[in-house]
DNA sequence: AGCACGCCGACT
DNA sequence: GTCGGCGTGCTC
């Protein structure tokens, strides 16, 4: 890709472009004598520190007379083979790709600490726990064909494996993962951080042993550096980890694979805001391998790709050995007007259960309970928080402009947190005319304190962020799940995903609307995902002919596209309808978006940042015919609008092109010398979180 | 990111 | 006087 030979310069010293760990928009040029390699990983002076810099490639000479002085390179780092070409190009891609400083992209493929060749006895349990192997699943028809009709592929491709919860995934992963490695290569997969649990580990350390290696955020800085190691020596052939694992660099590679490919989490919110889905596809182009994206309710982008061809669908619509999927009723939470006696006898009947709770989710519960099975209720907020709704009608109020959510402020006050539009909340429920809009608070919390009142002498459990705080927590829940000592698990986002627990018969969403009304145009798509996800959890092991699992949604809003698609478990219905109210707004995945934050401790200067940057972008659209399609949003004040000393402003970019918007924010920017001082601007290419 | 330089307040 | 607070600016 670049010219072996590097260029000359007076005194016969080369020239190399270096990618140095600081925040410098490009490589820097330093002269080195000897013969360098793309990949080389090199220490430089950079002003008065010595850094690491990786070699991009021979430099050409300056055609501009330089204001630099150039500095020569003092050595080559030993410790590190130089990366492989195409893991080079994918690191370049990325930087290019998420407008983020070269230099420290390279610094995260490297591990944090030094090798080390003999190792002190560790107290902390093995990274992977050495387990008795298993033997393979028999796969049912799908999966076999699933299986079959991937791996007729060894370059480049990219699959969608859309099954249904409960449908056998991970066993489709397991097989594809034992040709990749009877055929000499190496696999990498990838799974969202929440995910990565000791259930998931284990079941691939049974079936490949002490092939594998593990990377995620909660190991030790030794234990990353050393399982880093253990893959580039070639001494393991599978690594399994976060998004973070893409920065191993793996020679041979011959598949990846990315589980719960929806899951937002997959793109990182801070430095390098990359998107872990969008990069490995990448890295699978670069490296000429197939890709894998795995998901019961696949992202709507990349529903649209596999649509569209440039994706492989691959489907499992049915669960494993004939178990059925849940039953879904919904019950709507509206209040009902007590109109003839027998609903006042129920009503009176049930007057001793809290707001949240519906009496056929109380009978349901008390039914499985009785049976000796697990209940889980779902709730996406912790603590006591707090929502806006109309209890008559179920409404709740939207931008005009963005249609998302409006967010409830300090006083009366509601606000978008895209555009700068505004209103006060009216009393009166400005929909039906006839309810009084409430200001409801609810959390999981409050839900463990009624439930132990409603249900003495059940064990109950809460898993939230303020209960469950480290891996061990975790894996104690599970455990306690899996021993049947507990009976009622109370959850947010937390429970929803990956967990396998046979005795767990009945899931209720106690309040789906929280969900609806985040501010951001993706909330459908997460309310449907989180329902499916969570409904996919119950009744996981019933026996063929055996009742079904269980799941009661509910909501003061029954007919949301979220709820009735999620109720007939359709997919598809959900997807194509979706896509087309995307498509009206230029909403991703249909048109594209580009977030920037403005930021800085004078709220005057980030102000003023924040007009001239919607300025220099006005001003480009009309310049450049290409551009036209461009659609500037805001500024706006940010909805935190004031972040440790910080004030925040953001501006959007929506455009309905494809390959612009990159290019676009790159002009955009330009040098940023025009950026006022003391004043940050951050990008955020393809943006998850428009917070 | 680091590491300088530089220009103001309060210490032996 | 000068020690050190952190705002500002630069790195081939």
């Amino acid at each position: 890709m670049t010219d072996p030979t590097p260029t000359k310069s007076e005194g016969s010293q080369s020239l190399w472009k270096v990618a140095v760990d600081a925040p410098l928009p490009e490589a820097l040029t330093y002269s080195y004598a000897e013969p360098l390699q793309r990949g080389q990983l090199v220490n430089v002076p950079l002003g008065k520190r010595k850094v690491k810099g990786l070699v991009l490639g021979p430099a050409a000479p300056t055609a501009t007379a330089s204001e630099f002085k150039i500095k020569s390179i003092d050595s080559i780092d030993e410790e590190y083979r130089p990366l492989p070409a195409p893991f080079v190009n994918w690191l370049e891609w990325l930087g290019n790709y998420y407008l983020h400083p070269v230099g420290q992209v390279v610094q995260s493929a490297f591990p944090p600490l030094r090798k080390t060749e003999k190792q002190r006895a560790s107290k902390r349990a093995p990274v992977i726990p050495q387990l008795d192997a298993d033997t393979e699943l028999n796969l049912t028809d799908e999966q076999r064909t699933c299986f079959e009709s991937i791996s007729k592929y060894s370059g480049f491709s990219t699959h969608l494996l859309f099954g249904v919860t409960g449908s056998g995934k991970t066993e489709v992963y397991l097989r594809l993962l034992d040709k990749v490695l009877k055929e000499g290569k190496r696999g990498l997969v990838l799974v969202p951080e929440i995910s990565l649990t000791p259930q998931l580990v284990q079941r691939f350390a049974r079936r490949f042993g002490d092939k594998i290696a593990a990377m995620h955020s909660q190991l030790t800085e030794r234990e990353k550096t050393n399982q880093w190691w253990d893959m580039v020596d070639g001494k393991k052939s599978i690594l399994i980890g976060a998004r973070s694992a893409l920065f191993c660099p793996i020679e041979d590679l011959g598949l990846i694979i990315v589980d719960e490919e929806h899951e937002p989490s997959f793109k990182q919110d801070e430095k390098l805001k990359y998107n872990g889905r969008d990069a490995a596809v990448m890295m699978g182009k670069m490296m000429n391998c197939p890709v894998v994206l795995g998901s019961a309710t696949p992202s709507l982008e990349t529903w649209k790709n596999a649509q569209e061809g440039k994706y492989h669908l691959h489907t499992l619509k049915n669960r494993v050995a004939g178990r059925a999927l849940p039953t879904i009723e919904v019950i709507d939470l509206r209040q009902q007007k007590a109109d003839d006696d027998q609903q006042k006898l129920i009503i009176e009947k049930y007057s001793h259960l809290p707001f949240w709770l519906s009496p056929a989710l109380f009978e349901k519960m008390n039914e499985v309970l009785d049976q000796g099975d697990q209940a889980a209720l779902f709730l996406n907020r912790r603590g006591v928080a707090q929502m806006v709704v109309c209890p008559a009608c179920g409404h709740t109020r939207e931008c005009p402009n963005c249609d998302i959510s409006l967010t409830l402020h300090a006083g009366s006050h509601l606000i978008c947190h895209y555009c700068d539009y505004h209103e006060n909340m009216k009393a009166r429920c400005p929909d039906c005319k006839e309810g009084e809009m409430e200001a409801i608070g609810l959390g999981t919390e409050l839900l463990e304190k009624d439930l132990s009142r409603l249900f003495p002498g059940k064990r109950i459990a809460r898993a939230d962020r303020d209960e469950i705080q480290s891996r061990a927590d975790l894996e104690d829940l599970i455990s306690d799940m899996e021993t049947g000592a507990i009976d009622i698990l109370v959850g947010t986002q937390m429970i929803a995903k990956g967990l396998d627990f046979p005795k767990l018969k009945l899931v209720g969403l106690v309040l789906a609307d929280v969900g609806f009304n985040l501010p951001d145009f993706r909330a459908t798509e997460r309310s449907f995902q989180l329902i499916t996800q969570m409904s996919g959890r119950s009744g996981r092991h019933v026996k063929e002919g055996e009742s079904p699992g269980y799941v009661i949604i509910q909501t003061f809003n029954t007919e949301h596209e979220s709820i009735t698609f999620a109720r007939n478990h359709d997919y598809e219905g959900f997807a194509n309808n979706e896509l087309s109210i995307r498509g009206a707004l230029n909403y991703p995945p249909v048109g594209r978006l580009v977030g920037f934050r403005i930021q800085g401790p004078h709220l005057g200067k980030v102000e003023e940042a924040a007009r001239l940057l919607a300025r220099r972008a006005q001003s480009l659209k009309t310049q450049f015919p290409q551009y036209s399609s461009m659609e500037v949003l805001g500024p706006a004040e940010a909805p935190l609008s004031k972040l440790r000393g910080q004030f925040r402003y953001h501006l959007l970019l929506k455009t309905s092109q494809n390959n612009v918007a990159n290019p676009f924010s790159r002009q955009l920017l330009g040098d940023q010398e025009w950026v006022p001082s003391g004043v940050k601007i951050l990008v955020d290419i393809d943006p998850m979180n428009l917070l």
